[in-house]
DNA sequence: AGCTGCTCCTGGTCGC
DNA sequence: TGCGACCAGGAGCAGC
């Protein structure tokens, strides 16, 4: 699924194959991935021309003249691919933009839990998701004492904490898993409980986990966009996440899988011990 | 305000 | 083999 790595890497191929070219027509095929109107999405956006692919946090910000934006989220599975308009169109194909050229700039979703909605630049912060998303996890915006101090206020389990994008923006199921991991902390934690001395290291951790991936997933770009096949290279690099009964790889207790959250976590019972309550 | 639970979707898996 | 039940999950939202 894409996370914020996977994000980055379309954004990176969108912005080598998309920017320059001009919008002729747009074919909504499955209405529901278009916040806006359809006929407002449409005229909005025909003859624009894309001037470059932004990222905050999850979502694309997809720039068409100086004053347009699509932001799109791709959510569990959204994909993009730019190819000539003679190339087959998958079932899972919902919204194509026809460009001057020939190409064409398709969405691709199989479970259309994606979304797209048209803005004015400038107006991201009306955007529900966008408006209250918490720094980017670098270590220039990303700070280690406002991170700690935002856990203090909570007592419920951290990985949830994780999961909200207004604490830190980027990380999904899988990279919160293999963070926890990293940083030796059981994800059932009261985040309250955690020790500046912890949350500084896990900050390091999500930093570093998300880097090694971008990087990692910045090997392969070409004319289909699938983050899943970045993800499929990534996959090796996993210590935890889809990994139950398999041996941690530090201490060879069995990796379990529970749930928290209503969210599939794996983690070692040895590793990270579960804490109680201050 | 913090938190939980529901919703959207389809493909894959499991039991019978 | 076929079919139904169930699971996977990011984030917006309602409701307590």
């Amino acid at each position: 699924m894409p996370e914020l790595p996977e994000v980055e890497n379309v954004r990176r191929g969108l912005e080598t194959l998309a920017v320059g070219k001009t919008v002729s027509a747009i074919d909504i095929r499955w209405s529901k991935i278009i916040v806006n109107p359809d006929e407002v999405f449409t005229a909005g956006l025909v003859g624009q021309q894309i001037t470059a692919v932004d990222r905050r946090g999850k979502y694309l910000l997809i720039r068409f003249g100086e004053q347009l934006t699509v932001v799109s989220h791709l959510r569990m599975e959204g994909k993009y691919e730019v190819v000539a308009k003679e190339a087959p169109i998958s079932k899972h194909t919902h919204v194509i933009f026809e460009f001057t050229d020939g190409q064409q700039m398709r969405y691709l979703d199989t479970r259309k839990f994606g979304r797209m909605q048209l803005i004015e630049t400038g107006q991201e912060n009306t955007v529900a998701g966008l408006k209250d998303l918490g720094p980017e996890p670098t270590p220039t915006i990303f700070l280690k004492a406002g991170f700690y101090q935002r856990l203090q206020k909570h007592h419920k389990a951290i990985k949830p904490l994780l999961l909200d994008q207004k604490v830190v923006t980027g990380l999904g199921n899988i990279y919160v898993d293999e963070t926890l991991w990293l940083s030796h902390i059981h994800p059932e934690t009261p985040a309250n409980v955690l020790t500046r001395t912890e949350t500084d290291r896990l900050h390091d951790e999500i930093i570093a986990e998300l880097e090694l991936a971008i990087n990692h997933g910045g090997t392969t770009v070409n004319t289909f966009l699938n983050a899943t096949g970045h993800a499929g290279a990534f996959q090796e690099m996993l210590h935890v996440y889809g990994k139950k009964g398999v041996p941690c790889e530090r201490c060879g207790t069995p990796i379990e899988k529970i749930k928290v959250a209503q969210r599939g976590t794996h983690f070692c019972p040895k590793c990270q011990i579960k804490r109680d309550a201050k």
